[in-house]
RNA sequence: GAGCCGUUAGCUCAGUCGGUAGAGCAAUUGCCUUUUAAGCAAUGGGCCGUGGGUUCGAGCCCCACACGGCUCACCA
C-alpha cells in the first residue's frame, strides 16, 4: 500500500490505530459477504424451531446461519467473546470462543476487529444462559472497516449541530431518529393511498419557473446558461396543477419540494414537502371534507389512533373539525368587528390600536387581518380548525364568496398552533383573475410578496376551468404532529445548515 | 435581522475564587471461556470553537467573529 493517509491521520489517535488494523487486512473492503439470514430471522428460525422441539423432544435444536451487521457493543472476556451485530431489522449476539475459531482467527477479532465494524458471521443458534438467542461462532469475515470511532453506546449521539451534519451518525446510533424516519415514510405513502384510492392522478410538474406563483413567498432564483434566462425554483406548484384541470384531469395531486426564500425556523426549512390536490367540481367545503378524512386517515394507518400527543397535548383528530368563520374569529378574541373598517388599512390599525393590540404594521388591509388572525386567533387553537372566509387582497388565486364579495371561499388548516393547510374554492374567471394580478403590482410596491402577474396562466383560464377546489398540506408540519416532533428539522432528513466553520 | 444560551478528549459531560486540564464510555496493554452499560489493573489521548484584549498568569474576565440551539421578528 502506498496510499497516502496523511489526511485521515489528522483525525486523531483513534483514526490511526484503526487504520493500522485496517492494514493487516488483505480485503477490508470485500466486493461482497455471505448472508443468508437477517438479525430477525435469525432469531425467529430459532424460536419456531424450539417450539417444535419442546413438543416432541427437550433437544436444543441446530440451526446453522449467516448473518451480518454492524458491530455495535463487544465484551471480551479472555478466551471467549460476546459481541452484539446490528442490521436494518435489529440486534443479534454473537458468541465467540478461542476453541472454536483457533488462535489466529480468535485473536484477529479480538484485536483487528472494531466498534462500528461491519461483519460476516456463520455459526448455529444457541440461547444463552441468561436466555438470549445468539450466534454461536464458526468463522467470521470482515465486511467492511470503519476507520472512524461511533459515537458512544450508552448516551448516543446529542450534539444537535453534529445530528445534522451526519445525520447517518444520528440514525446508527438513535433509534428513536430511525423510527422517526420510518413513520414519515409511511405518513407520505398514506397520503398516497388514500388520494390514488379516490381516483386522484399523480403527476410532476416543473420545479424550474419562468414566473413563479401559486404562494405569496420570496423564491429562490437560479440561472439557465444556455438560454441565459434567469429562473425560480417553484415556491408552489397550484398554478401548472390548476392548468391541468383545464386540460381535461378532473383529480391531480403532486407532492413535491417547495423553496422558499425566508427566514429559517422550528416551523420553516427554505426547502419543505408540500401536498397539493385539485379536484374538478368540488369547493371549499369539500376540501375540508377532504382534508379531514384524509389526515384522520393517515393517522389512523400510521399511528393505529386518530389521538395524537403533540407537545404534551392531546389532540383528537377524529373527524369533523371545527370549523370558524375568520371574522367571527377575530372578533370573539379581539372584539374587533373587521368589516366596520373594510378596505381601509388605516381605519383598522386604528380600532386595533384603540383596543391596545400588538401588531406590526401592514401594508393592506386584507394582511392586517391576516397579522390578526396569526397573532390572536393562531395561538389558541389546539385542535384541528378551519379557519375559513378570507380577504379578497390576501387570497389573489381565490373565488369571491357569494354573498359576500369582500370575502374568498378559502380556509386554512390549523392544529395545535400551527398553520397546515391552505384550500380555496379556485378563482376560474380569467377576466377577474386578471384584475386581482393587476390589484397585486399595485400592492407590490409596498409589498414583495405579492403574487406576479402571470399571462400564460390567465390564457390558461382563458380555455375554461370547471369549478375547483383545491389544496396544499405542508407534510413536513403533518409528520411533526404525527410523531410528536418539535422542530421541522427533526423530520426532515437532511434540513438546511450553514457551511461548517 | 434581534435577544438569550451553548461550543472542553472520538462520544456524553464536569471544571470551584483567574493559578500548569478531569470523569465515564471509547482506545492501548495485561488478566479473565455464558457476558450484555461485563469486571479488574495500568497506560495513552486536549488548538478548552476562532481571533484579539486585560492580567505576572485566562478553559474561566472583556471585545469581535464563526457555528449550533431556543425565543422573537420575517414567513403559510
Amino acid at each position: 500500500m502506498t496510499q497516502d493517509l496523511t489526511y485521515f491521520k489528522n483525525f486523531g489517535e483513534q483514526v490511526e490505530q484503526r487504520l493500522n488494523k485496517l492494514s493487516q487486512f488483505e480485503q477490508p473492503y470485500p466486493p461482497r459477504v455471505k448472508r443468508q439470514h437477517t438479525a430477525a430471522e435469525a432469531i425467529k428460525l430459532f424460536e419456531v424451531a424450539e417450539a417444535k422441539v419442546t413438543e416432541e423432544s427437550s433437544e436444543s435444536p441446530v440451526i446453522e446461519v449467516e448473518v451480518a451487521g454492524r458491530l455495535v457493543t463487544m465484551r471480551v472476556m479472555g478466551k471467549s467473546t460476546f459481541a452484539h451485530i446490528e442490521d436494518g431489522t435489529g440486534r443479534i449476539q454473537i458468541y465467540a470462543r478461542k476453541n472454536d475459531l483457533g488462535n489466529e482467527r480468535y485473536n484477529e477479532l479480538k484485536k483487528s476487529i472494531d466498534l462500528g465494524d461491519f461483519i460476516a458471521v456463520q455459526g448455529h443458534l444457541f440461547r444463552t444462559r441468561t436466555g438470549e438467542i445468539s450466534v454461536h461462532l464458526v468463522d467470521f469475515q470482515l465486511a467492511s472497516k470503519a476507520i472512524h470511532p461511533p459515537p458512544e453506546k450508552w448516551h448516543g449521539l446529542k450534539d444537535t449541530e453534529i445530528r445534522y451534519r451526519q445525520r447517518y451518525l444520528d440514525l446508527s446510533v438513535n433509534p428513536e431518529v430511525r423510527d422517526v424516519f420510518v413513520k414519515r415514510s409511511k405518513i407520505i405513502s398514506a397520503t398516497r393511498q388514500y388520494l390514488d384510492e379516490r381516483s386522484f392522478l399523480e403527476v410532476e410538474t416543473p420545479t424550474l419557473q419562468a414566473i413563479y406563483g401559486g404562494a405569496l413567498a420570496r423564491p429562490f432564483t437560479t440561472h439557465h446558461n444556455t438560454l441565459d434566462m434567469d429562473l425560480f425554483l417553484r415556491i408552489s406548484d397550484e398554478l401548472y396543477l390548476k392548468r391541468l384541470i383545464v386540460g381535461g384531469f378532473e383529480k391531480v395531486y403532486e407532492i413535491c419540494k417547495d423553496f422558499r426564500n425566508e427566514g429559517i425556523s422550528t416551523k420553516h426549512n427554505p426547502e419543505f414537502t408540500m401536498m397539493e390536490c385539485y379536484w374538478a367540481y368540488a369547493d371549499y367545503q369539500d376540501m375540508m371534507r377532504l382534508t379531514e378524512e384524509m389526515i384522520a386517515y393517515v393517522a389512523q394507518t400510521v399511528n393505529g389512533t386518530m389521538i395524537i400527543n403533540y407537545n404534551g397535548r392531546e389532540i383528537d383528530l377524529t373527524p369533523p373539525w371545527r370549523r370558524l368563520n375568520l371574522a367571527e374569529g377575530i372578533k370573539e378574541h379581539t372584539g374587533i368587528d373587521i368589516f366596520e373598517s373594510y378596505g381601509d388599512v388605516d381605519a383598522l390599525w386604528a380600532a386595533c390600536q384603540a383596543k391596545s393590540l400588538k401588531l406590526s404594521p401592514q401594508p393592506s388591509w386584507g394582511k392586517l387581518v391576516d397579522e390578526l388572525l396569526g397573532e390572536y386567533l393562531e395561538p389558541t387553537i389546539v385542535n384541528p380548525t378551519f379557519i375559513h372566509t378570507f380577504p379578497v387582497d390576501v387570497s389573489p388565486l381565490s373565488k369571491q364568496s357569494p354573498d359576500d364579495p369582500r370575502m374568498v371561499e378559502r380556509f386554512e388548516m390549523f392544529v395545535a398552533g400551527m398553520e397546515c393547510g391552505n384550500a380555496y374554492s379556485e378563482l376560474n374567471d380569467p377576466i377577474i383573475q386578471r384584475q386581482r394580478f393587476l390589484e397585486q403590482q399595485a400592492y407590490g410596491q409596498a409589498d414583495k410578496e405579492a403574487h406576479a402577474m402571470d399571462d400564460d396562466y390567465v390564457l390558461a383560464l382563458m380555455q375554461g376551468m370547471p369549478p375547483t377546489g383545491g389544496l396544499g398540506i405542508g407534510l413536513d408540519r403533518i409528520i411533526m404532529l404525527l410523531t410528536d416532533q418539535k422542530s421541522i428539522r427533526d423530520v426532515i432528513l437532511f434540513p438546511h445548515m450553514r457551511p461548517q466553520a
